[in-house]
DNA sequence: TACGATACGGAAGCGAGATTCCGCTTGTCA
DNA sequence: TGACAAGCGGAATCTCGCTTCCGTATCGTA
């Protein structure tokens, strides 16, 4: 059910029929409702359980990764081949640009998610491998772009990405 | 009434109702659809007109704009200044860094447009102000990226130009 | 096996918008 | 002034998805 959904929004984002979702389940669209009230329901419950596997792949990588600057680099990669994955996800971090307001209960993963990025900036900061003005402020934007131009379905997104990254270097 | 469709695109992208449009023109709908057979013909039309107004701007500037970096640095923020007024503007953006193909009659000046960039690009290549592999190739992801950060709504969205930006410089 | 509870499927109900259509108004010409 | 054409307004129509609801099937228990 909840696997049926997951393949349903990643591929048509928040167009996704719920009619489609039963379909994938091999049920009924009353069936898909007894367990999500709402099609929005059904829609945040992916996106939590995304958020969540998102911060633990970063978290990993403040323990895993000892190179502060490849641990950024592999931080965009992450998301983006996420991105790429999941058409909701990428259109969440695309809105999530605008002010975490709004975003109801996703606001304190999202704050979750940015105290980590905060991390992986200090380190990389102190290392000296980013400019110095780099903040955790700035990533919301940047993963917002970067969302933007995978899921427009620019087959060279790495193009894109490696200019991005570039940008970050120190001046 | 062309007035009034550049008013609801502008503000509601593709959202924008075509009542709204009415509405705003101080017209009944029928009307609407005297001058244009579909919604859809009446956003290409505004489409085409931004367009042009864009291709003008960037001509001007390389007539006009004699450092080359200054003219590429204009360019993108001509071009945020649009996307922040103009909802269905910035959405195309978005579009068009999938890939031409596919927007129809909107092909032609989108290629006018990048014809364009490439000669800022060389200009400013040869000066040595931007990173020697740029091109005109990378402008469509750069100005999607630009687009959605735009229209998210961040307030701050001059802070992700000059990250952009510096991406551009030489390394 | 009979009975109530629970889960299911999918047709029907609805709301939102785009598009169509027809009666009315306005302007022109004889 | 009267007949006709062109343009107009906006109610009615259509389509598409989300959501609701009810008759049916399944399961556990006496």
């Amino acid at each position: 059910m909840i696997e049926a959904g997951r393949a349903a929004f990643a591929e048509h984002g928040s167009e996704a029929q719920m009619e489609d979702v039963a379909r994938r389940a091999g049920v009924g669209v009353g069936t898909v409702y007894r367990h999500f009230p709402t099609k929005q329901a059904l829609a945040e419950a992916l996106i939590e359980e995304r958020f969540d596997r998102t911060i633990a792949y970063v978290r990993a990588l403040l323990d895993d990764e000892p190179d502060p600057w490849r641990a950024i680099e592999r931080c965009f990669e992450y998301c983006a081949a996420t991105q790429e994955q999941d058409r909701a996800w990428a259109a969440v971090l695309v809105l999530m640009a605008g002010g975490i307001g709004g975003m109801g209960p996703r606001q304190h993963q999202m704050q979750e998610l940015l105290a980590l990025e905060d991390q992986l900036i200090a380190r990389a900061c102190k290392a000296g491998v980013v400019r110095d003005d780099l903040t955790a402020a700035d990533m919301p934007a940047l993963f917002c772009a970067l969302a933007s131009v995978v899921q427009a379905g620019d087959r060279n997104w790495r193009r894109y990405l490696d200019l991005l990254l570039d940008g970050l270097r120190p001046r």
